[in-house]
DNA sequence: TGTCTCATGTAATCCGTTACATGATTGG
DNA sequence: CCAATCATGTAACGGATTACATGAGACA
């Protein structure tokens, strides 16, 4: 039960947004909650059975493309799991491995390596813009809006600290380059 | 193969710094990469093994207590394993999913939310402190000494950008609250 | 003597991705 | 009509955690 309810949580949150098929709501959730959040095909369908079967969601019609609308046993049940303690993930950071044991990968490796991370960070940034933009131009579920700037403002930071965080790393490694 | 050398990374990283039992080298992935890296002893005795098996660690006796040592062919895989790419795992954001359906919990129960990822990022940040303080008292592994300290300014950047974004969020919760 | 930490190992289990199979629908 | 996209599902596999079992050494 532990950590199968954060899938559930994933797709019973999205079906209270709109109603979707499974294959809407894993590009969604790819496209919208992409830089915190990811769940596979594999994941979605059983979810989508198992939810059905205990009457949180149901579809529209019988066809195969019918849409999932979440029910108001879904929506009860999607305010219990929201309200459940985070469960943090074990952390796996390669580039953070990489750069601690950076002696054996040398300055210039690791120089490399931030420069792909600052790159990857400001990519980051222009997305963000993008999204942005696009949700001014939807102004339907405005009630939503206001949730989802915060999590962008928050990529937004984690972004910037990103950069700010190369550029000292990249000095630092110029330093020790020089005298090894 | 693929993921299952990570955990390979770690541990020849780790015995490239010193010799260690796989019951210290936990303790150390725990105490020292903790913010960013994580293994159990799941992983890590079956990975000392192979290693061994491998001819990339050597026990120094026959004891039980006895630490591996990384050997001449261990740093060559080691080296071989850092230049690997990063491979990012798919992300998953507990406090993101709650906060980006946070119409469902409302103004109050996100504030909360946010306070303790702050709190937690202030903690954070006297725990870099600490550990700057100690890497101070080991002149020993100098050589390392440079690049850990860019994995802890990684750290220490990411929790004062949390705190900026905590600070930020909790005004914007605010007014959601006092307009709903 | 008994308890705490050190130390090793393995089996159960869970979560999740990947890959594959299958077919309907749409648009050029 | 054919290709691309939409749509659903499942089987295989892998990686990781958790929990448990076991025992040695230290020390009070």
């Amino acid at each position: 039960m532990a950590r199968k309810s954060q899938t559930e949580m994933a797709v019973l949150g999205a079906l209270g947004v709109a109603p979707m098929t499974g294959y809407a709501l894993r590009r969604a959730i790819h496209e919208v909650l992409g830089h915190f959040w990811s769940e596979s095909f594999g994941q979605i369908y059983p979810t989508l059975s198992r939810l059905e079967a205990d009457g949180l969601v149901v579809r529209s019609g019988t066809q195969r493309s019918a849409p999932y609308s979440i029910t108001e046993a879904g929506l009860h049940r999607l305010r219990e799991l929201l309200g459940q303690p985070v469960q943090q993930v074990p952390p796996r950071n390669g580039l953070m491995l990489r750069l601690f044991f950076g002696r054996q990968l040398g300055p210039d490796r690791c120089q490399q390596l931030v420069r792909e991370a600052r790159q990857q960070a400001e990519q980051q940034l222009v997305q963000f813009e993008a999204i942005r933009a696009e949700m001014a131009t939807e102004p339907e579920t405005g009630a939503d809006h206001q949730y989802w700037f915060i999590t962008i403002a928050a990529g937004e930071h984690a972004a910037r600290a990103t950069i700010d965080w190369a550029d000292e790393t990249t000095a630092a490694l110029a330093r020790i380059g020089a005298t090894p």
